[in-house]
DNA sequence: TGCAATTAGTTTCATTTGTAACTATACTGT
DNA sequence: ACAGTATAGTTACAAATGAAACTAATTGCA
């Protein structure tokens, strides 16, 4: 039997194409700092936002990153047991943690911030300069109004 | 102590902002297709690349979707279970098979690409006819290269 | 005050996922 | 023909993940 296809061609669907290319990106990311430190991702992105940000809670972190509250508790305990984080309490609040990079931890996040800027310089070098700002600006309007649909 | 930041400002980070967008788009997509159709989103992809290719073999469907063998296995097997999908194997190559959509399958694709491009729409609508051809370019330029890096 | 409702964070448990080992079939070179 | 290698697909096992239950601390308000 011939069946009139309904039409969706997977290779031109937006959500497909952008989920191939991203994943595909943070996968070889993800190796370079996984091998060279034994990071997992989760962890990784909780010393990317707390060397930008110190003093950051647990939950602060996961609105910044994006990240559910239980792969962000146990990246923390990962990285204390490492020695890459220290943690306090909060005085107002004592069940609310503030959270700092080491030394050793900041130590290697100053390591890991090279890597990612040359990685990321990489990736841009495929694009003109117009391309890569018209990327940044199809980031914006699709973060915007993406994240609710 | 005060430290000279290294300098990786996460939210312009490339990688980064692309997984946040990507991730919020997939996850909103797939919630779509679990929820009407309780459909796992190797489950989907399966079916979607089955729909427009019948006949490709369990191994076609991975490099099709740049899928891992052992989740389009699972989700082939389910797929068989729920009476999704038919399998042959091939006479010359008795290891191969031959994957199509079962007329019931078939009518659930049928359903789901409309919900599917309305919601590709519904994406692009947030930007103009030129930003869209570009994101295509733009697409299209990062799958090239930033594979292999 | 004091008790119900909220919030920060952790733990438990079931599900998903990927790596590696395995089975079965097919191909290759002698 | 046949031993060695390669390939399609499945299974087993271990690690990652998320939903829901839980603990501890705080807030609100009667």
């Amino acid at each position: 039997m011939t069946r009139q296809n309904p039409g969706l061609n997977l290779k031109e669907f937006l959500p497909y194409r952008l989920s191939i290319v991203t994943n595909r990106i943070s996968a070889s990311f993800a190796r370079l700092y996984s091998e060279k430190f034994n990071l997992s991702i989760p962890e990784w992105r909780v010393m990317a936002v707390l060397g930008q940000q110190p003093g950051l809670s647990a939950d602060e972190v996961c609105s910044e990153t994006e990240m559910d509250k239980v792969p962000v508790s146990r990246a923390v305990t990962k990285l204390l047991n490492k020695g890459l984080l220290k943690r306090d309490f909060s005085g107002d609040d004592r069940r609310r943690s503030i959270l700092h990079l080491s030394e050793a931890g900041y130590g290697m996040y100053a390591q890991i911030v090279p890597l990612a800027l040359s990685y990321e310089e990489e990736l841009k070098a495929v694009l003109t300069a117009e391309e890569q700002s018209q990327l940044e600006k199809l980031l914006d309007k699709l973060s915007l109004e993406g994240g609710q649909i």
